[in-house]
DNA sequence: CGTTTTTGTGCGGGATTTTGCCCTATATTT
DNA sequence: AAATATAGGGCAAAATCCCGCACAAAAACG
């Protein structure tokens, strides 16, 4: 086998696997790991592949991975406010629950919005402070240092006690056969007394989000009346959803 | 599984649930935590991930800080908090008030101190939480966005049910005549409420508000047990609240 | 065509990396 | 205070890499 032909074999496996191993390689062509080896190298000196110790990966692998990211999922995140923004009106008492989604949402209200916002999350808290026209209502107990937010029977006692419009919930995962899901047991008790306590119940979630599960059970799909993805809502990947009697927006 | 894909996995899943636990990478990925504990050694010296006991961390989730910077007349303000720390010893409860002068004590705390701290201030409260040992238990109702604590019933309510071993409060006013006095209605229920549930109440003030008063009645100096400010404990500006059975330090 | 040069490949051996394991120190929990 | 869990450092085995070398095939050249 021809050099140029060996390397035209790598890349395209490459492409199609997004990653190889030297190893592999080397008994698939039937040369040297050495050969494989130089291989690589000149492939990427060329930039066509990344090589790493082992064997190589794709391009798009760490492109994608890496550094764009946060940024990705900002944009994704911003999307999923800006429709659960749509769901609130003035004069609305809202729970929300913690997390990086929730605090997206916090930061895009509208600054004429006049509403009441109830939340144990540390995090959320400092964003509903800096807007000018919103009630906040804090949640007190101890504080979870893991997860930054109160946790604890009189938070629950508490979240018990009221009846809020609306309850957002930032979701760690959501999967047909285990419904929502968490990994920290005492924010899965206060999920759980926030979703009683509300008159509708949505749920925040990057796609990423969907069709995974986590240790702890929050509650079955039946209890959730929204679900809102920065995926338009038609979206295949949430057809199982919608026919499982969920809105999706 | 090459390394980097491995690392590839790790940090894909602290974007996506903003936490990992060195254990379930480690059979997730079936590897060694030794193994799962170096990679996220090597993310965090990247600064991609916060490296904690038994995992790690997303980036975006801890920033939650407060830009507490440029605190008027600060040193004056350490000074104090180190004298009302030497107050402080392990396994008490401790219920503070907000301020600059609380902040800085807060920020003194020596990281073995293990105690419980109990306030309504957010600023405080976010200091207390990035404490390694104490416990932070925070009061919850609505929030006085001028002045950043939790006020209203509930918070007094739930600030009578408990009986701390001391108060630390930060002081805007103290004179002779109309003892504690404080310019912001709900707050002055809120420390007369501290006040009454304590065995133990500590003033804080910087020397400027000695024998200054504001608007509103908080309580009589005998209901002060201590008083530090940065000045030594025999100022003769200080002489007259020794006289009137406060201790001075 | 013969010789020289270049290129490609494999091999050996030492360096480097990766990984798991062990042991001790530190942290966390009970 | 004891028990458990996690971190950190050192070590060894295995895998991988790197470098030089030999050798052969291909290419270049007179």
């Amino acid at each position: 086998m021809l050099k140029k032909e060996r390397q035209a074999y790598i890349l395209h496996q490459i492409n199609l696997h997004n990653k190889v191993l030297s190893s592999s390689l080397s008994v698939d062509i039937n040369v040297s790991e050495d050969t494989i080896r130089r291989d690589l190298q000149e492939l990427a000196e060329e930039g066509k592949v990344i090589k790493v110790h082992g064997g190589a990966l794709s391009h798009s692998f760490s492109q994608v991975h890496f550094p764009a990211n946060e940024v990705y999922s900002q944009n994704q995140k911003k999307k999923i406010a800006q429709k659960a923004i749509s769901l609130i009106s003035n004069g609305m008492f809202i729970l929300t629950s913690g997390g990086t989604t929730i605090l997206e949402m916090a930061r895009s209200l509208p600054p004429q919005l006049k509403a009441t916002f109830i939340s144990g999350s540390i995090a959320a808290i400092l964003e509903y402070m800096h807007h000018p026209n919103i009630e906040v209502i804090l949640i007190g107990d101890r504080i979870s240092k893991s997860s930054k937010i109160t946790v604890g029977p009189e938070a629950i006692a508490k979240i018990r006690q009221m009846k809020a419009d609306i309850c957002f919930l930032g979701t760690n995962a959501i999967d047909l056969q285990h419904g929502i899901t968490d990994n920290d047991w005492e924010v899965v008790q206060l999920k759980r007394a926030m979703i009683e306590s509300s008159q509708k119940v949505v749920c925040l979630s990057i796609a990423e989000k969907i069709n995974t599960f986590q240790p702890i059970h929050i509650c079955e799909l039946d209890k959730i009346d929204m679900l809102i993805t920065e995926l338009p809502s038609d979206d295949p990947l949430l057809k199982p959803y919608t026919d499982a009697g969920i809105k999706v927006l």
